[in-house]
DNA sequence: CGTCTTTGACCCGCGC
DNA sequence: GCGCGGGTCAAAGACG
């Protein structure tokens, strides 16, 4: 995948271009302004201060490029761990494709699917896939073989993730915070995991489809397993409040597993969300940075000097 | 009073 | 037909 299409983290903050011009400008400029000899202990008064502002501005722009090309770096790494997994995933996809299908409907819920084209029918369908169901999987692709049920292509492109959450071993709530709100419908205790299953529909139901369970691993206890079924119609509510480091971190994991991360086949509303949740986090992460404020501050103040030259 | 959580009952598909 | 297991419903209670 081309990153660079996905999102753009250029500044564009073209401080390079002030470096050159504009230290070399300004007695030039100072030198018009005072030439008379009366004023010429004040010249050097203002010289001096002039090379010292000189020094902090290149200072700071040289911090500037340092960040710019750390940030770079960041960048070039995400991409490539981004291409990584999309390989990854690629790979795993035609299994996916087998594995995740609609299992148990209720003979109501069936009914309506086949009148009902997107497959949702008011997010009543049932679409019981789990990591940890492999073993009712393999009878599903059964049941699949025979064709007893017909399955709507739209429904077999139901975004399925699974995100994983660091969770507090004292904490029996299986909540976790991605942004959006949840209206807990069900829990249940699964045969396969000690630790109870919780079911979770989006607050936005009926209208937003958006389905997750959220249960404990099995394996590692302090970690939540939760798994999304559909894709949200609408903003998170939170947005801005999605939980930076758990997602931003390197403790939360989200795989796609229907559409093996390929972005271009996500619908353009949720490129869009996407998009605007990371610029936030970004945007919060480089904020909180107070080398990148300064120099942000400098090339701001370096370009309106620029153009008020103008 | 509206919203959310809890939890037992119920539904459904599947294997025997 | 029966039991099992996963998923959902819906009444009751909690909470702000």
């Amino acid at each position: 995948m081309d990153c660079s299409s996905f999102l753009d983290i250029s500044l564009n903050l073209n401080t390079n271009t002030l470096d050159r011009s504009f230290p070399a400008k300004l007695p030039k400029k100072e030198v018009k302004v005072s030439n008379s000899p009366n004023l010429e202990r004040n010249w050097l008064v203002k010289d001096e201060s002039v090379s010292e502002l000189r020094e902090e501005l290149n200072r700071v722009n040289s911090e500037n490029k340092k960040l710019t090309e750390k940030l770079a770096t960041v960048y070039e790494s995400y991409c490539a761990l981004h291409q990584y997994l999309e390989k990854l995933q690629s790979r795993q996809s035609p299994e996916m494709d087998q594995i995740e299908q609609p299992t148990k409907k209720r003979k109501q819920d069936s009914d309506e699917s086949l009148s009902i084209p997107n497959g949702f029918s008011d997010g009543k369908t049932d679409n019981s896939s789990s990591n940890e169901d492999h073993h009712h999987h393999h009878q599903q692709n059964n049941q699949l073989i025979s064709c007893k049920r017909p399955v709507t292509d739209s429904f077999n492109k139901a975004k399925i993730s699974t995100a994983y959450f660091p969770a507090n071993s004292s904490d029996t709530s299986l909540t976790v915070k991605d942004g959006y709100q949840w209206r807990k419908y069900g829990q249940k205790v699964t045969r396969d995991n000690p630790s109870p299953r919780a079911y979770f529909r989006c607050s936005f139901a009926p209208s937003c489809p958006v389905k997750k369970k959220v249960q404990r691993s099995a394996e590692d206890p302090s970690v939540l397993v939760a798994t999304y079924e559909g894709t949200h119609n609408h903003l998170g509510p939170n947005a801005s409040e999605v939980d930076a480091t758990s997602h931003v971190g390197s403790r939360t994991v989200t795989l796609d597993m229907v559409n093996g991360g390929h972005s271009l086949a996500l619908e353009k509303n949720e490129r869009e969300t996407m998009q605007e949740v990371l610029v936030q986090q970004m945007a919060s992460s480089l904020t909180k940075d107070s080398k990148f404020t300064a120099a942000l501050a400098a090339a701001i103040s370096g370009r309106l000097m620029e153009q008020s030259r103008t």
